[in-house]
DNA sequence: CCATCCTGAACGAGCGTTCAGTCAGCGGGA
DNA sequence: TCCCGCTGACTGAACGCTCGTTCAGGATGG
């Protein structure tokens, strides 16, 4: 998590205190955003969710927006840790760039609800806040960026605009958990080899990547 | 638009009066929708905007989810009426897929505002009004699925599941509402091109469809 | 007994919604 | 021509409710 996040201010002093109770309300505003949206949920319902009265709930946040931002550091932080490992795999571009979408796919698999929300809920942030999410998420490009940059110096890839591919195939990794709904009948795996698939060699199929 | 599409339920008599409020309160609705979400704008607001009072508003609605219901009217019909004419267009299935994505973008385009609150505040939506999206939503995709269907009978593609392909090809599009903020430096033309290049060819580029 | 942490009733603001009242326009009777 | 009554659309203050937030007081343990 950037240093520079400001931490979310509290009346109480245990450090440790403070952090599991930051965990409980984080468990339960997931529960309830991931239903029915933030706006729709009451601090009341977060506080019993969270098994804390409304006041000791006030004791942890300033305010309610606090509580988003505590959803959101999470997914910072889950994110930072995650795709780290998930790039540093070695391989040729092509191997590479597969299992950097096989573990997004993943991820967004095990936090669905998560990616639910910040793309429902990003436009309550303010400013300061949706800056450091677009930072988050130009990290993420990058590294998607890096490989197919790489892929294209080595002749794997002819990528146009290496931003802009990558941009773009982050995104498609996000129709796992934005169009779940659509996507019932299918399972992760079935939906990770159409995206590969589709990434590697578009509809044409059966090409593969330049070099196979 | 559907014919089981319920009327929402109005005081005033006047039919075609109707009609030319109902374009305001949506007009107005949407513009706050877009810069803020359903849930933070306020019906006075919105009464506002239209150049109406609180009570002549309500008396074109009956809640302030007639007001969502109206955006997504909007949305349905607009649809609707788009992609019948977009899908239309023949030549190979290369070609027609192309021209569907094309059209789709322009579309996304035309009403980025609009796809951000259908992405938004669905959850708001009740369980029948969402069903109508899912509906729409279906049509759409099978438009794009009975190309990629063509297209693997005849050899062009080789699309292991023409619905999931049809999917996802579907939600790339939406890229370019959703991602905007992301995308800002680049043009429709531009991100058009990625896309279509992606769905035809995967990153490895150059191969052109299979025909080719 | 003091420091900490917790409780939950209370508060004020803002919301969606209603409704008693206003007013323009129209038609027909004198 | 004027008046009267009526219809239909509009007005905005008011209502009731829920929300986020606070704070005086209670509980606990060291």
């Amino acid at each position: 998590m950037p240093a520079t996040m400001r931490q979310i201010e509290t009346v109480v002093k245990d450090r440790a205190l403070i952090a599991r109770r930051h965990e409980q309300i984080c468990d339960s505003a997931l529960q309830h955003f991931a239903r029915k949206g933030y706006h729709q949920t009451s601090v009341r319902e977060i506080a019993e969710t969270a098994h804390l009265s409304v006041g000791a709930l006030y004791t942890y946040i300033k305010s309610k927006e606090d509580i988003l931002l505590l959803v959101y550091h999470r997914i910072f932080s889950l994110f930072q840790e995650k795709m780290s490992e998930a790039m540093a795999k070695s391989g040729d571009p092509a191997a590479q760039l597969k299992s950097a979408i096989e573990a997004t796919l993943r991820l967004y698999d095990d936090y669905h609800d998560l990616i639910l929300v910040l793309y429902q809920e990003s436009h309550t942030l303010r400013r300061e806040a949706l800056q450091q999410l677009f930072g988050v998420d130009r990290r993420y490009v990058s590294m998607f960026q890096a490989i197919i940059e790489r892929g294209n110096r080595e002749g794997h890839f002819a990528a146009q605009d290496p931003n802009l591919a990558a941009i773009v195939i982050l995104f498609l990794c996000a129709v796992w958990p934005l169009k779940r709904w659509n996507l019932k009948k299918y399972d992760l795996a079935t939906v990770t080899d159409s995206v590969v698939s589709l990434v590697s060699r578009g509809i044409g199929g059966s090409h593969g990547f330049r070099n196979n």
